[in-house]
DNA sequence: CTCGAGAGATGACAACGTCATCTGAAACTC
DNA sequence: GAGTTTCAGATGACGTTGTCATCTCTCGAG
């Protein structure tokens, strides 16, 4: 038997998936209240039980995928079979590529919304710190601040240009992210050799 | 006396300021057909006879900005009492100045709109091509794309960071969006010499 | 002078976010 | 176990938005 706040907390999970669901396939004008209410078998006004408003919803939404991202940035840098340099790259690659499969979703997670302005950076938080971690390793402690900033500041934006085809240019002679990303990387260790 | 078709241009110059404006003071929520009219002095409909929907005024503001932006990158790059690596700085410079002082249309210039995929990319041009001839004085023919890509795509990344508040997280160490330009065309610059 | 074209005004419509209110069942009190 | 409270969800309503169809009026060509 289900009690009444397991199920209210698994409508509360039901919201937040239709949510991600909708804007992974049809960007954030596809979320609609009524929509995601429908997708997880409510009506429109059930949401309001569970989210202050609409912009609660879609901030508990990119804070579910920085919290992946940050677990997934801790088993990187858990990783002993992987040098620093690698686990630097390695990282990188895992921001740009939720840029590349999930791009509305990368989106979100990098717009901060007009209510509340520190939401994103306390979501960010663990995913940054684990990447400082792992910078540090390769730059040492002294520099290790300013290159992570950088270099999160440079896949954000090589994402950024991947998702909306600007990278995508024949003028660039076909580059790829994981092109920039290894120039990138090998910069910065040739800096620190 | 204006004619008719001076006065039609001069609505559908008030219309692109208006949005433009309202763009700039409330982001793009303040950027509604009705408000975008009454700034303009017209009704709400009428926008509709010089933009096919509200999609298309927001990419032509867009280009707008892009060819201004070129236009500047243009002069940066005749300037001849400066450096490769300097017209490189300022050429990102002019790029995150965008992003910190009209957040939301920078963000605009870089947000694809779903309707015209390639909109963006053809707004962006000229900024680039007069953007990678500047780098090219610097890194040389043979991997100037490679850089410049890298290059703006890293700008474009720390605007969005500054933009969004994540670079002030005290986790950075107060590092500003100059220091990470700095940092990079650094880096650029001991490679190729 | 006539008339077509086109800019702008206006009314209407569906969809949206949001709120007030209502309903029903689970959980607590005695 | 009966009565009461609480709260998730349903429903109706309101104001706002983008968009369209239609109307008006004025300028410019013939």
């Amino acid at each position: 038997m289900i009690s009444r706040v397991e199920s209210a907390a698994a409508t509360r999970r039901a919201l937040l998936a239709a949510a991600a669901d909708l804007l992974d396939s049809g960007g954030l004008d596809a979320v609609t209240l009524r929509a995601v209410g429908a997708r997880a078998g409510v009506t429109r006004g059930a949401p309001y039980r569970h989210f202050p408003d609409k912009e609660s919803l879609l901030i508990a939404v990119g804070t579910q995928a920085w919290e992946m991202l940050g677990q997934r940035m801790q088993a990187l840098r858990a990783d002993s079979g992987l040098s620093p340099a690698e686990k630097v790259r390695g990282g990188l690659s895992t921001l740009i590529d939720i840029g590349r499969r999930q791009p509305h979703l990368y989106k979100l997670m990098f717009s901060n919304p007009p209510g509340d302005p520190t939401a994103l950076a306390r979501a960010a938080q663990r995913s940054q710190t684990e990447f400082l971690a792992v910078v540090a390793d390769l730059v040492g402690e002294q520099e290790a601040r300013r290159y992570a900033a950088l270099l999160i500041s440079s896949a954000n934006g090589i994402a950024g240009m991947e998702a909306s085809g600007l990278l995508a240019d024949p003028k660039w002679g076909g580059v790829t992210a994981a092109d920039l990303t290894d120039t990138l990387v090998g910069m910065i260790r040739a800096t620190f050799l």
